[in-house]
RNA sequence: GCCUGGGUGGUGGAACUGGUAGACACGAGGGACUUAAAAUCCCUUAAGAUUUAUCUUGUGCGGGUUCAAGUCCCGCCCCAGGCACCA
């Protein structure tokens, strides 16, 4: 190329920092939520900021949700791309800690940074709207939100086991159990039954499964929470006791092995085994099986898992209400209190666990089902043999089993359903797998949760106008170590008085779970400047629910979950119109480097900061996107981002060097089918194929660059601008204003393409005999199968290929393919 | 064990509803420019054979369907993530 012009240097560092002034001084990504005509809500999963900082992860994450937001703008949307951060937590508590400094302290610098940070990758934030959970102003509507569920019912108070630390002296979520142990100081964590508050969600556990088929989200993602709800049909079963008036109750999904229930087990924690303990003629032995199961940590009882501990318990049976027969009754851990009813019919023959079970105590086994109504019996019926290798355990066909001999699993259990519905004793019952939400937390950094307890009057909440309940200030946040949380120590707090009849009254001291922060937060973005409602209702009717929600897949289960579940709590209040919070739902994937997962132990951790610092945030930007597939991740590397700054700069060049000179290229083809296909890319966020695409168009203008005409170099120079622009916001936007454009790139609409200039006049037509490639030439595209087959039949290689034989069959893809059968 | 992804050159990754496997890059090799290096540009780059403008084999493994399979079906193996005695 030769140019007498002088090419000014690409200096990223200027560059990026004129744009991103001049974005803010001009405001150009702050809406009129009141005015905005063609609304578009683009959401990235709230952060939850370490203190050390944003790691490229999180750049990939959020570039990539500003790419496709940049997007969604140049295609005439008004996009609202809010930010803030998530800052309660344990987390965040706990490095605190750690360094041995106050965590109000450290979360002011953590948030500092982190939008420091933010404001360094080029995104199209809103700043105007920022949302900190741990500001009064919002945990203030935090709060609010736990007095309408408590309102309602759906907030409520049991006592559930911890995960207590021994050493820490205190409370550790799921998380921070690794393999039964505390993940900070290692010791065996236990577990300690402790009142709790819980949301009751499991009463929106039909609607939250239902509403997923209709929902727009990728079908992996519903899968995980259709799972995690868990619905099983099946049936509920009374059991008497014998010569009592007491009666077991099981839930099971096989009513129709009912004929096969030979004995019955609790678990440890059963109600019932109190009430009866009388009666119990081993009570001793009983006992201290309770004790021992009740003392395994969830570690031994994983570790047990493949062998199964129970007792049986002694003087009393349970009759079988199908057959009247007698049955024992045995206590045993691998019934868990929490599912179901805490208690089974054990049918050894059709389950897997109780077929174990049977194995090891060598109880009765009577098979009930076959596969197959000619199939010989595996199973006879018998006090355990070891000849029998396996339990059935699939749908089959009723056997031994009395009024259902014969008929097909499905049909078995309507008929038994029936047949218990009518005798009384048993009928039609769903469970789910899905737990009450507990949102008790026995520590400092988190909304207070507004409640009072008052010896009068009981459990109270918070008057609204009282609200917030603000987290006292506290040099000593560190928990107490007594089951309660680091406020139950600051007796300022405590003491209050009761707002319904004015006696002394205490405040709950329990904080609420961070999830709860994070379940509404969206809900808040576009009402941040209402100062007395949480959700302003107008603002929620043009802006909800969220278009798209761009999100790690992690947080595919309870994030997800929990937010819709207050979404349709609200929606059900009335504070809103809608039940299911976002339209779309992407997951992305993780950033590796050589393959592991950056962690600071490791030390692989990349910083964008000085990454930014030597290549510019667009080539970073750039890079992140070509490294592979936004829902799969990719493996970060030093020579791949070198790559992509050559590239950058290539660009720039031929931005610069690009003059008319010649008479025209005659084929302007790349040029639509580049807008096309980037947009096509765009839109279904396969960013590493959109650079791939953009590539490909430069090297094909450089291949041309000394033919273009005065027309084309505009049509060039101004695509080559517009559709990096999602990609590359500054450098797009310096080309924009060198072509003498005064607004901003991004007021701009997404180029046009022509629909009849896409393809080459000619193709390249594939012949193939039976299959396999023989030769390939150039045809015009209007060419008829006819002509097709006549050229194919004419190339000299094919003719060698036929040998003189007769083609059996001709197969003609347009404007593709021929394959020659012989 | 169960669920969900995924397995394609030396590497990252392309390939829409089955229709030219390896787009686009990185790396490597060779060449040009240079006193030299860097930068830049050009060429080669799946493997094997070879008469090098030719053929064969090739998308984790084994079968199958089809004129045609990375793509669909059956049976396995491996990796990542999630769940885990859920009756």
């Amino acid at each position: 190329m030769t140019s007498l012009k002088p090419i000014p240097e690409y200096n990223f560092k200027e560059i990026e920092k004129k744009w991103k002034e001049k974005w803010k001084a001009d405001k150009i990504y702050q809406l009129d939520l009141d005015k905005s005509k063609k609304p578009f809500y683009n959401l990235m999963m709230f952060p939850y900021p370490s203190a050390e900082g944003l790691h490229i992860g999180g750049v990939y994450t959020f570039t990539g949700v500003d790419t496709f937001g940049r997007f969604k703008k140049m295609q005439g949307y008004d996009v609202f791309e809010p930010i803030g951060l998530d800052g309660f937590g344990i987390h965040s508590e706990n490095y605190a800690m750690k360094i041995g400094e106050h965590i109000k302290k450290v979360s002011k610098r953590t948030e500092k940074n982190f939008y420091r940070q933010l404001s360094s990758i080029g995104n199209m934030y809103d700043w105007s709207r920022t949302v900190e959970t741990y500001k009064p102003e919002y945990y203030k509507w935090t709060q609010w939100l736990f007095l309408q569920l408590f309102k309602k019912g759906l907030a409520y108070q049991k006592k559930a086991k911890v995960n207590w630390c021994p050493w820490c002296k205190t409370v550790l979520s799921d998380e921070q159990v690794i393999q039964g142990a505390c993940e900070r100081c290692d010791s065996q964590v236990e577990k300690k039954e402790l009142k709790q508050w819980f949301f009751k969600i499991t009463d929106y556990a039909e609607r939250l499964l239902k509403n997923l088929e209709w929902i727009d989200w990728s079908e992996d993602v519903k899968i995980n929470q259709k799972n995690w709800i868990g619905r099983s049909e099946g049936a509920k079963i009374q059991f008497k006791i014998q010569n009592s008036k007491f009666k077991i109750n099981v839930f099971t999904t096989r009513p129709d092995t009912l004929f096969g229930a030979t004995y019955m087990v609790l678990a440890p924690e059963h109600q019932l085994i109190e009430k009866i303990k009388d009666r119990i003629e081993n009570w001793k032995e009983v006992e201290k099986y309770i004790n021992q199961a009740k003392a395994k940590s969830e570690q031994e009882r994983k570790e047990d898992e493949k062998d199964k501990t129970g007792v049986e318990i002694k003087g009393i049976k349970a009759i079988n209400p199908v057959n009247n027969e007698e049955i024992p009754i045995w206590i045993a851990d691998y019934v868990l209190a929490g599912y179901g009813t805490g208690a089974i019919m054990a049918v050894p023959a059709h389950d897997e666990r109780d077929w174990e079970f049977a194995l090891k105590y060598k109880l009765l086994v009577i098979e009930v089902a076959k596969e197959k109504t000619n199939q010989k019996s595996k199973i006879k019926n018998q006090n355990f043999s070891s000849k029998i290798k396996s339990c059935f355990v699939g749908e089959g066909v009723a056997v031994n089993s009395g009024f259902l001999n014969g008929l097909k699993t499905s049909e078995a259990k309507k008929e038994m359903i029936k047949w218990l519905e009518e005798k009384g004793v048993g009928e039609k019952s769903v469970d789910y797998k899905l737990r009450d939400w507990c949102v008790s937390r026995q520590r400092y950094w988190g909304p207070p949760i507004p409640i009072i307890h008052c010896k009068n009057c009981g459990v109270v909440s918070v008057p609204e106008k009282d609200l917030p309940v603000e987290l006292p200030e506290m040099e000593d946040f560190l928990p107490e170590g007594k089951g309660k949380g680091p406020l139950a120590k600051n007796k300022e707090f405590v003491k209050t008085k009761c707002p319904k009849c004015g006696a002394e009254a205490e405040r709950e001291t329990d904080v609420s779970d961070p999830f709860v922060d994070s379940a509404w937060y969206f809900l808040r973005y576009p009402s941040t400047e209402f100062e007395n409602e949480a959700i302003n209702k107008e603002r929620s009717k043009r802006w909800l629910p969220v278009d798209s929600y761009i999100g790690g897949k992690e947080h595919t289960v309870l994030h997800l979950l929990y937010s819709r579940f207050i979404t349709m709590v609200l929606r059900d209040l009335g504070y809103i119109h809608f039940e299911e919070p976002y339209k779309r739902f992407f997951g992305h994937g993780l950033i590796t480097k050589d393959g592991a997962k950056m962690s600071k132990s490791k030390g692989n951790v990349i910083n964008p900061d000085e990454m930014i610092e030597k290549y510019g945030v667009d080539t970073v930007r750039l890079y992140l996107r070509f490294l592979g597939d936004f829902s799969q991740g990719g493996d970060w590397r030093d020579d791949g981002a070198d790559g992509m700054a050559r590239f950058v700069k290539k660009v720039w060049q031929t931005f610069h060097e690009l003059e008319s000179q010649g008479q025209g290229v005659e084929k302007t083809q790349m040029i639509d089918k580049t807008i096309k296909t980037i947009g096509q890319d765009l839109e279904r966020l396969s960013f590493n194929t959109a650079v791939a695409r953009y590539m490909e168009f430069v090297n094909w203008v450089r291949e041309n660059s000394e033919k273009f005409n005065q027309e084309q170099v505009e049509k060039v120079k101004e695509t080559m601008a517009l559709v990096l622009a999602p990609l590359a916001p500054h450098i797009a936007e310096e080309f924009w204003s060198e072509l003498g454009n005064e607004k901003s790139i991004f007021t701009e609409e997404w180029p046009e393409f022509d629909e009849n200039n896409l393809e080459d006049d000619q193709f390249e037509l594939v012949i193939q005999v039976n299959g396999k490639v023989r030769d390939k030439m150039k045809v015009s595209r209007q060419i008829t199968q006819e002509e097709a087959e006549k050229k194919a039949l004419e190339s000299e290689k094919i003719v060698k290929y036929l040998n003189g034989q007769k083609p059996k069959k001709i197969i003609y893809i347009k404007k593709k393919l021929i394959n020659i059968v012989i």
